[in-house]
RNA sequence: CGCGGGGUGGAGCAGUGGUAGCUCGUCGGGCUCAUAACCCGAAGGUCAUAGGUUCGAUCCCUAUCCCCGCAACCA
């Protein structure tokens, strides 16, 4: 029994955690936020000995891969087999104690979705729309809106999204764009008309007002805050299914072309793995009063976990709901924050091959950095500083210096326990506190404080050697030697078990060396798990130091890394159509210089400049300031665009506009004359 | 524009209506069993900014600024 659950209510766990994306490999920051927890919590809980199930598995549907495919002229299928054979083994080289790690993409999955649907549709759950869409006839496949580019209708900018102008801001519906153009092929997309199912949310939005608003008011701040602001703002159906041929298929007729969304095909393989984990008692995992349901996820996915797959377990009807989503924020690495398209992440696969035996470091940095309540960043200082200043210098040392000194004193033999005096007795008390006190935490999903209180059993044994120096009674008193050294070994077995969610392949270490079996977690606690007389293993370091130049040789992989790929990633855009001459004589190009520059207030982007254009000193608002300090680009000569229609920014006209290059990241510089040139000189 | 989370000593993070804590780092001391590790002590914060409520606020309220996320069918 848990140590917060008094009156049995659960008996057994069902844990799942966010399914990762098939496009790409696992990063730090999936890891930090969903799995190195997730895991803590299952291996503790079977340390408890309680009945639990740990539910993985690749979410391989959606437009992302299919468009990836693409791309690489391969199927998605080559797709999603690529990036889940990697995760997949990367994650068992971790050491994520997966029960099992599945995927969406396999038969049994597209039964369960399948018939998941069927189910509901039958029971008329779902509402019908039809609506129209835009369709790559080049492509053969519905578009989504940010896949569609166009001219703004407010702002005139041609390289407008479907579903926002980047220009001016403004939201769009792809059917406003001017000139729509379909970035999957280039050519024009049409309307067509298609029919989708819906979800009516807010049908069940009562329903969640109880049980989230009202019911559970213990989930973490940043997710309970995120459900009440959905709920308040009023639920609007969604869309269940889309138009595309990847996917699990609509079941009924009339649908064809059309899959599941992947949001609503996701979140059934937490089930559908179930399904194959368990096939002949799976349902009580799901269906049954007493067992708790949890969902380990990242901040992105609150609302998914928290009112869209609650309102679908409560539209099926024999489902239970979430007893807890503990979501994490996320994590950023070295300043930035982590991406995968920009190759700014530390992938687990190639972590495990330069730091091979070193899975419990990261793990263990990643916990007690994790992103609990605000956004964390990992930097490899940070890593190399944890490593050396907590995992050896406390943890390894202590176990270390026990270990060497019985052997040293005692051939290797439990040494017996004598009289007690007032640090024995003290460090006995002491100990026994541990085991709960990490336990709560860890029900209450506070992991980073359940880590550095493990890490305080690691501290208490330190200052308790330091206290009775064996090496100096060694000579006086010799009894006294035997106990200081007995109730140290003892703290060591302690940290064997206590250990173990957080440091697997440590605690496995440190019980082969102790000559310890796994014992559970109501054993911990105990000042006799090593008995006089129990012979023990020769040391072996827990944890290395880790030098300089490793991390050195990291910083220095990620930025070169992140620079190769800007460079490979940059794709020229396509040539637009072509122009008359008379067109482009229209424009009226100047060199100027700018003669003052300061930045708009209350804006972060805009800088108000006033250039010499040779005809006049006139004002240009640009937005040009996250890259430019003002002082700097005084006295600059740049090129200049007169005869732009005036337009008022921030409530200052703007008469013209400075012409500059953009790259890939969004990087500006000016184009400028290579020579100092008279202001006022046509461009041409 | 809206909504949610966050802004705490050099760094990373806890925390609470009533003398502000932890880890790391720094400085001083001790120890020498131990992977230059361990133990003790010290310095260091007007708890983003400005108002307000209160006997009293870092914690409650209001406004502002900054960071992150959500939303506009981007898992």
């Amino acid at each position: 029994m848990t140590y917060t659950d008094k009156e049995k209510k659960f008996k057994r766990y069902t844990v799942t955690t966010a399914l990762p994306y098939a496009n790409g490999p696992l990063h730090i920051g999936h890891l930090a936020g969903v799995y190195v927890p997730a895991d803590i919590y299952v291996r503790y809980l079977r340390s408890m000995g309680e009945d639990v199930i740990f539910i993985g598995g690749s979410d391989e549907h959606g437009v992302p891969i299919t468009i990836k495919a693409r791309k690489e002229g391969i199927t998605p299928q080559d797709v999603v087999d690529r990036y889940h054979n990697i995760i997949k083994k990367s994650f068992e080289d971790f050491g994520t104690s997966f029960d099992i790690y599945s995927r969406t993409s396999s038969d049994i999955h597209a039964k369960t979705a399948s018939a998941y649907f069927k189910k509901l549709y039958d029971e008329g759950k779902f509402i019908e729309q039809t609506s129209e869409q835009y369709y790559d006839e080049e492509a053969k496949a519905f578009l989504a809106d940010r896949y569609i580019t166009g001219t703004c209708p407010h702002c005139g900018n041609e390289r407008a999204y479907g579903d926002q102008c980047e220009a001016c801001g403004t939201s769009l519906n792809a059917t406003d764009l001017i000139n729509p153009k379909s970035t999957l092929s280039g050519s024009l997309p049409v309307l067509k008309k298609t029919k989708h199912w819906f979800l009516p949310l807010n049908d069940y939005e009562a329903f969640m007002r109880e049980w989230i608003l009202e019911g559970h008011k213990e989930w973490k701040p940043n997710v309970y805050g995120q459900c009440k602001s959905w709920i308040e703002q009023g639920l609007q159906p969604r869309a269940v299914t889309r138009d595309l041929d990847w996917g699990v298929k609509v079941p009924i007729e009339g649908a064809e072309g059309k899959v599941l969304y992947v949001w609503f095909d996701a979140p059934i393989g937490y089930i559908s793995n179930t399904i194959e984990l368990k096939p002949n008692d799976w349902e009580k995992w799901w269906k049954e009063k007493d067992t708790k349901l949890v969902h380990f996820i990242g901040k992105d996915n609150i609302v998914f976990h928290c009112i869209i797959f609650p309102a679908m377990l409560k539209a099926e009807g024999s489902f239970i709901l979430p007893d807890n989503v503990p979501a994490n924020e996320f994590l950023n690495l070295e300043g930035d924050k982590i991406s995968t398209s920009r190759n700014w992440a530390v992938w687990l696969h190639e972590y495990l091959e330069d730091f091979p035996g070193k899975q419990d470091v990261l793990k263990y940095v990643l916990c007690a950095n994790a992103p609990e309540t605000k956004d964390n960043d990992f930097t490899w200082k940070d890593f190399q500083t944890r490593n050396n200043s907590e995992l050896v210098a406390i943890l390894g040392n202590f176990v270390n210096r026990t270990i060497v000194l019985t052997h040293k004193y005692f051939e290797g033999k439990v040494p017996q326990i004598g009289e007690l005096n007032n640090l024995d007795k003290q460090a006995i008390e002491e100990i026994k506190t541990f085991p709960e006190r990490i336990g709560v935490n860890i029900e209450h999903f506070k992991f980073r404080e359940a880590l550095s209180e493990m890490m305080n059993l690691a501290r208490l044994g330190n200052k308790y050697l330091t206290e009775c120096e064996p090496w100096k009674t060694y000579k006086t008193d010799i009894e006294r030697t035997k106990t200081s050294i007995n109730i140290s070994l003892q703290i060591c077995a302690n940290l064997a078990i206590l250990a173990e969610p957080f440091l697997p392949f440590t605690a496995k270490k440190l019980q082969t060396m102790l000559n310890l079996k796994t014992l559970p977690w109501v054993e911990a606690g105990k000042d006799n798990l090593l008995e006089e007389g129990h012979r023990i293993e020769t040391p072996e370091l827990l944890f290395e130091r880790i030098e300089e130049d490793v991390i050195e040789a990291q910083v220095q992989k990620l930025l070169e890394t992140k620079k190769a790929n800007e460079k490979t990633n940059y794709v020229a855009n396509p040539q637009k159509e072509n122009i008359e001459y008379d067109d482009f004589a229209k424009m009226d190009i100047r060199t100027g210089t700018i003669i003052e520059a300061e930045k708009v207030a209350k804006t972060k982007k805009l800088l108000k400049l006033t250039i010499d254009t040779g005809i006049d000193k006139r004002t240009i608002v640009s937005g040009i300031a996250e890259y430019f300090d003002p002082k700097d680009i005084i006295g600059n000569q740049v090129s200049v665009l007169v005869n732009l229609a005036p337009k008022a920014l921030k409530g200052i006209e703007s008469q013209g506009m400075i012409l500059m290059a953009e790259d890939a990241d969004g990087k500006l510089v000016f184009v400028s004359p290579t020579q100092k040139i008279e202001n006022g000189t046509e461009i041409r």
